[in-house]
Formats: structure tokens, sequence, C-alpha cells
DNA sequence: CAGTGGTCTAGACCACATG
DNA sequence: ATGTGGTCTAGACCACTGG
């Protein structure tokens, strides 16, 4: 059967959709292109709630009257723009996305989330003292092999990870950092805690880039989907560096205002 | 004939690439991804130069003993950051990246790129006389229906299109914008016809989207490419709007730096 | 007209996660 | 053992572009 016979065939007798929703194709789009926006659409009227889990492709693909592979393409572009995440042998799930977060500038990135009226969660992956390599030593004007501090977290908006920060300090300036930040889980208090009641930002770099594996899983993305990628330099009031933060962002959740 | 005999058959017998340049498949990774690495190498390496035309879909896939899907497969994945151009009935080409391209804040992005040593070109696309959308109305702070002037123009760097820009401005406050740009091409020369000197930016939003059709021809894209949105206001020295603009980047060829 | 990329079908095997 | 998503094959028709 080819594919204008199929067409006419779907236009005559209408598909049923998930449960009892009709999806009626049309021949002057891509069948991809409308099984996206159908899916979409039940994303977006809240007739799919984030976390829930869409019917596997095969029962899904039979549904729709289209191939696995017709089907998939909608999928892909879902993935892509962070609508769906899907793991290897699971299941494809809704990620719901923080319409327009608006994150302005300054050294507070939660605030704005917070202030937005999200329930921020912070999860701490790591925390290490390390030596610094040659990227941290040049971003923080350091030697090579200063002793630094290493801290990664990941930052949750309604229990969806918003963005992941690797953030690095000079220890040196920083001695009782473990001690403090695994009491109070805040780095603004581990700053307090060593004198430091002003910092200052100094620079702040926003890039592009797509997801690595690594950073795929910590957000509940699909591997290569587009982020956003910031590096930003914190100084005291002296001048002196003592942070150096990278973000990696999904891509279309995010403004950012200067 | 099934994957694993055909990656069998690959790993025992050299496959050709384009110009006796040597494609060996491996089992480890998806051979999407191999053909992927392949190609971009070959383009980073500069064997394929900015501009030419790779070969067709078909004899490509013959070449590389792979179906033309698995060959779409990285062909996409590179359209999708840029390094890959297709045009339907015509080919597919590549399309160099600037890398690392740095933008800096300020009013001023085009003397970031001359900066850098490229030869940066503009063409004009739209010079206009409007009345202000809801949008415009909002950004200048004018009342619904003011006239205004609308410009949009395409910014490349070295031949290759670097970003689409679109301003608008208050025509109350800049009576000979037409007249003054259409002989000086510059809207710096505009401002300082009507006696502003110096202006200042007042807020710039960078947020991430995806390339419409229309900004994809523009940019030289395949529609659905990420890319960065910016929207930034500019006022002269008595805080007055006099500028609105909007401007769509290639995701993967530009650093912002504030 | 011939060649291009875009779309689609109807199968199949695989790695992986879960019960 | 079963079901999931990820990959791959071997065909085909289409719309578009250019000579």
């Amino acid at each position: 059967m080819n594919r204008s016979v199929k067409a006419q065939a779907g236009a005559a007798s209408d598909v049923s959709g998930f449960d009892g929703l009709v999806f009626r194709p049309r021949r002057d789009t891509p069948i991809w292109q409308q099984i996206y926006d159908y899916i979409l659409s039940l994303i977006e009227s809240g007739y799919l709630r984030p976390g829930s889990q869409l019917p596997g492709e095969v029962h899904l693909a039979e549904k729709l009257g289209v191939t696995r592979i017709t089907l998939r393409r909608a999928l892909q572009q879902l993935q892509q723009e962070g609508h769906l995440t899907a793991r290897k042998g699971v299941g494809a799930f809704v990620r719901s996305l923080p319409s327009a977060l608006v994150v302005r500038d300054g050294s507070r990135f939660a605030e704005s989330l917070r202030a937005d009226g999200k329930a921020v969660t912070t999860t701490t992956t790591l925390l290490e003292e390390e030596f610094a390599d040659a990227a941290a030593a040049e971003q923080l004007h350091l030697p090579l092999g200063a002793p630094v501090v290493r801290l990664r977290r990941v930052r949750s908006a309604d229990g969806q990870p918003i963005y992941i920060s690797t953030k690095v300090f000079p220890a040196a300036l920083l001695p009782d950092f473990a001690t403090v930040y695994s009491r109070r889980q805040s780095v603004t208090d581990v700053f307090i805690a060593h004198g430091i009641q002003k910092y200052r930002r100094a620079e702040t770099r926003i890039s592009g880039g797509f997801a690595t594996a690594e950073e795929a899983n910590l957000l509940a993305l699909t591997p290569g989907t587009p982020v956003f990628r910031t590096s930003s330099i914190n100084t005291d009031a002296a001048g002196n560096r003592i942070e150096w933060a990278r973000g990696c962002w999904l891509l279309t959740s995010v403004d950012f205002v200067f």
C-alpha cells in the first residue's frame, strides 16, 4: 500500500487517538508534523500530565495508523524541544516545561526561580577538594595545582530538574568550605562564614550546545537536546575571584535578562 | 541480511569514503554516529570546504555501505548543529561555523564581530513605516498605533549569514529615518542626525528557540535548527526608548559575554 | 527531463529495564 | 519472559530545482 492510498484511507475514516480522541491526518502537511502538533496539543491542554507515560511506540503507531518510524519522527521533535523524555527499556514520559522562566542577572539565579512562585529544591551530587586544572586555574587566577573545592548541584523547580551547576572555589580563601556547606547546604552561608558579606558578578558568558549523556541524565532529557551553557565569575569586595560557576540549562525553559 | 552480518562485512572489507578516504564502521557505536563523526571530521579538517556540495544521499549511502535512512540520521544531526544546510531539489552544502564568535554586551553587536577580524556585511531586507502593534507599543512605551519605522537586516561574517535583526523605532523621535538610513545604511548615523549622540542599553533578554522557515531561509539553515533569540531596548540620554531590537542567532556560533 | 532532498512503509534485531 | 525504546534494512513515491 503506497502513501497516497494510505492518506486517503486516513481521511475517509477517523483514526482514534490515545483515549478516544481523534487524530485526522490531512494531506497538505507531513504526517509526522501533524502527529507532533497533535501530541503537543494534548500536553499543552493538560490532557497529558507532566510525568505521565505515553503508550508504547508500537501501540501508538498502530492507533494513529502510521508506521513506527513516522511516529518516531514526531516523538524525536518533541524530545528535542524538551516536551518528552524517553528511557530505553522503560518508556516515554511527558516533561513539563516551566513556561518562560525568567532568570535575572546578578549572582543569584535561584532567587529568580523562587520569585516565580516555584518550589525550588537543590540536590548536591558532588562535593570534593581537588587541585586546580588548567581551566580552573585560569578562571580563578590561581596557580596550576592550587587547592580548590568542586561542587556540583542539580536545581529543580516543582520537581522538574531545571539546571545543573558546577562550581569551583579557591580552597585557600575558604578553608572551612566543606564543614559549613555540609551543615547549611548554602554557598552564600559559606561566604558569610568566611567574612565575605558581599560578592559581585565579574563576568557572565552564555553559549549554546547540546546535552551530553551525563547532562541529559541529570536533567531528564534525551542526549543531544539543545541547552544553554553559562559560565560566570564572582569576586569579593576586594576583587578576588572566589567562585567560578558553570551551568547547563534546558534551552526552551529559560529567559536570561540583563 | 541482518545488522550484525552487515557490520561484520563492513569490518572485514573497507568501504571507501568520498574520494578514496576510508570509513570503517565499528560495532560498539551506532553506525549513524560513526558517519556523523566521519563527516564532521572531514569538515573540521578542511577537507570539505564551506559552501561545497556533498554527494547525493543515494550515492553517499551506497559508498558508505548503509541505507539512505541511516545516512540521513547522521546528516540530520549535522544539520541541527548547523554544519550542513540542505535545500530540496538542490543538494546539501557545508556551512562553516565561525568558531566561538564572541559578542560583548552593550549596544554594538556588529563591532564585536569586526574586532574578530571578520569581514562584516549587512543586507537590508526591509525598511518600512508602520503603526505600532501591541508588542511594539509596549516595548517602546508608545500608544497603540503610533507611527514606527521597521527595519530588518541580515548580518554576515566572511560571507556566511550570522544573524537576523528586526528593529523598531519611534517615528516621532526620528522623522528623517528613511532618508538618512538609505544614504548611510547605519542606524548610529540616523541617531546622530537627530541629535542623539549617545544611547544606552536598557535591557537585554536572551532566550532559545527553533528557527522558523523564514529564519532558516535567511540564515541558510534547516527549519527547526535551535537558535538564540535576543530582544533588547535602547534609550537616549534622557531615558526615552528609541530602539527595540530583536535578533535571531545560530546557536552554535555565538558566545554572549556580559 | 533527470537529480535532489523529504517523506513513508513493513518488516527486523538489538540493548535495556522491569517484574 | 516481556515490553520498552534505539537502530537498521530495502524498497517506494513525492515535491522541488535546474538544465
